[in-house]
DNA sequence: TTTT
DNA sequence: TTTT
């Protein structure tokens, strides 16, 4: 099974910052992703996407972003429901994002932030692990 | 601004077929993502997403899909809302899939049907439209 | 089979734009991608992936983007080959991309330009398509 | 900067299980992706995507999978360059897979086997974190 | 041959 | 060097 989701957006709103009762941090915020081509209409609408990221990168994400910043999500999907107060199941659709990519330029430099607030703490391309791999190993 | 989503599940149901007052099919489907991981009772959990595939692709999907099937799906995110029944407003996260990959192998044959159902009717890859450019032209 | 990848980094140089001898454009380029960690000297390093657009959007590309622009892809990757000058063969991987991004802030506003550059020329979404279809067809 | 890729197909060969000299498992394979489209010939081509997966879900892809397998993988580009032994330089673009999907129906049973070999050895999605946060957080 |  |  795969599940995986890549936006580049802007936040709505400055994102919400909370703790579980275990202290854990979660920043929920939405992306508006316009889209690539207009209605019938002529207009170009935009994708309401509600995300959130969880643990440490949740703190960076509230510190860094907020409403109107153009920001990355790399994440995936994941539903769940429960009871609205009229009884009925309410349905809901978001992105658990993995890394937050800030895409902002800097105020006072001139290029973008370009930080990053990933879930990711070890290097998945362990490169010097290599060392015991010759040439001949190679691919092609 | 960018949207993309990759998913492999299997159906929930037989795919939902219907047509536009145009006549343009759509062909509605829920597919079942299991996570990769368990919750804390123990328990492996799904994702149930909710997918739609347009035009032509919709019936290849109607014709070789069905409650069980293993599927990839590539899209995009889609949001949109509606009044609900109650007059409260009712918002859908769906994915449109611009193409639907059958995973499941063959009944009569061994290996997996293998085929696609996509959106595109143009090949993105041109090759020989390479005929004009010399091995000077590579990147590396 | 599914092939899709999504990037964003910034040109190496400006985007060298050709056409075939039939007049289709294209437009090759290298992103740089900055990894998120560094290696074991502390450095941050980044990976140059060779890219290319075919068709109107590769004009775009080239009129809009230069040296530095912090761009995003989308699109699937390509392996091909061919003989090198001492008969041997090299082997080449790229991204051939449906749709780039451009992310620069425009100089002059303040926001990014935040155009795009694609390859699909229809609506996806067809959204009014939606009108013979009723609340109850709706998944949840 | 965001990086990543989607990838379904074939293996082509066993894939080669390796250990550096501090004993971290490394796995590589080739990914033959069967094309969506034909050629100006009418031939259905394929990329072939070498990829590799490192730590202890190698051991798994080096258990499940052989020439043939369908399999799903999830992860990043990386490029890298070594001396050829002309004294070139040789450009090297591989797939570091986070999660690599086992797609292919188990023999005895009637199911695709499903399983997954990732990189990730803990819940990215904690649910039951989710207790101090009322309905009144959600974001619709 | 690499970007900020 | 390529899979079904």
């Amino acid at each position: 099974m795969m599940n995986r989701v890549v936006l580049v957006g802007r936040l709505t709103k400055d994102p919400d910052l909370k703790y579980t009762p275990n202290g854990v941090p979660v920043a929920s915020f939405t992306l508006a992703v316009n889209r690539n081509f207009t209605n019938q209409q002529g207009d170009r609408e935009a994708d309401f996407i509600q995300c959130q990221i969880w643990r440490k990168p949740a703190e960076n994400v509230a510190n860094f972003l907020k409403k109107g910043s153009l920001a990355g999500v790399d994440g995936r999907i994941r539903t769940r429901h429960y009871e609205g107060q009229d009884g009925k199941r309410v349905y809901v659709t978001e992105i658990v994002a993995e890394s937050v990519q800030f895409l902002e330029p800097k105020k006072d430099g001139n290029s973008p932030r370009n930080e990053e607030s990933g879930t990711r703490n070890e290097n998945p391309f362990p490169d010097n692990d290599y060392s015991g791999i010759s040439d001949d190993d190679l691919p092609f």
